[in-house]
DNA sequence: TTGGATAGTCAACAAGGCTGACTTAAAATC
DNA sequence: GATTTTAAGTCAGCCTTGTTGACTATCCAA
């Protein structure tokens, strides 16, 4: 395997650690990680007949009930159509209630029903207790390193979304 | 799910900091962190019109040079047909050749052409850019409190296959 | 009051997953 | 030597989830 000794990453600067072959270790274990990461909601939304996409829209209209969907289009960033296409099936199958808002009539305002929120509690529980699972394994300290190096990979847009549901609330 | 204590400070301390806010922070992160992490390659791949996938195989392929198609196959974890799409494009375009295998001739070796080598050169360079800068805005402990959580995360499965390229090399 | 901006919907298409059935060639086994 | 198994590839057809572009409804400001 040419992994050779960092051929062009030794910019003077460079700390000790960061050679190729460690970046190339943090590459593999996200890429592995995210699997597991999302492989028990990913059984739950199968069994339903749903995918990842129908997962991201409970989530986050949980965690900001009454949102738009001009504002859900901003934090999934996808188009207006992936959306709705999505939208449209939850709604329809009884899980989000869309309501024509009051003030702006042009908004919807959206919503989890009681079934919409039995299913998002089972899939957060899963994924919840994977994300427990691994914590306990790794100790506080590396729960602090976890998330420092998490949002440090973010674009500042993803930043600023993060940052607002992270502070918001609860 | 392996819930049992873990023997490492006090269970007390140690249950406190796993809120299922704390959780909930830890997922939104690893969402908004896994974009941030393919963002550019996607740019660079949208570009010449190849996607995701095209990438994956790009990658594991310059990291084990001659791997089988079966080889690939497991570590994806897509299907015959899936990759061979894939596949299929990459050596039309010159970038990957499949070589019959010497000792078992049913098997073809894989392996990059240098056009090959200079798009997995590119997309690999990219990502490490922001891995490194994540990495050198947390610090090394962070660093490594991060590829704790990561591989606490995996599956049996998933671990195993990260292990096995993690540990070969060079 | 009209013209532009904004929120949402709908139609049609593409990428990349999937399953299942089948072929070909080679290796392994009986 | 005949049979079975394995590796790879192919065809057909499906689904989800991403895309663009055109359209409707509503609001707001000139």
């Amino acid at each position: 395997m040419q992994d050779r000794p960092t051929p062009h990453s030794g910019s003077g600067e460079s700390l000790l650690f960061l050679t190729d072959e460690q970046l190339r270790k943090g590459i593999e274990a996200m890429f592995f990680a995210y699997r597991g990461f999302t492989a028990d909601p990913d059984r739950i939304l199968d069994a339903r007949g749903y995918g990842r996409a129908h997962h991201r829209a409970l989530h986050f209209i949980h965690r900001a009930p009454g949102t738009t969907v001009n504002n859900l289009l901003a934090i999934l960033g996808v188009t207006k159509q992936s959306l709705n296409r999505v939208l449209r099936s939850l709604i329809d199958d009884g899980l989000v209630v869309s309501k024509v808002g009051s003030k702006d009539r042009r908004e919807r305002h959206l919503s989890l029903t009681p079934k919409g929120l039995e299913l998002e509690r089972a899939l957060s529980d899963a994924q919840r207790a994977r994300m427990r699972a691994a914590y306990r394994a790794a100790g506080p300290a590396a729960v602090a390193g976890f998330r420092q190096v998490l949002e440090a990979m973010m674009d500042e847009e993803q930043m600023s979304q993060y940052r607002a549901l992270r502070d918001a609330q609860t």
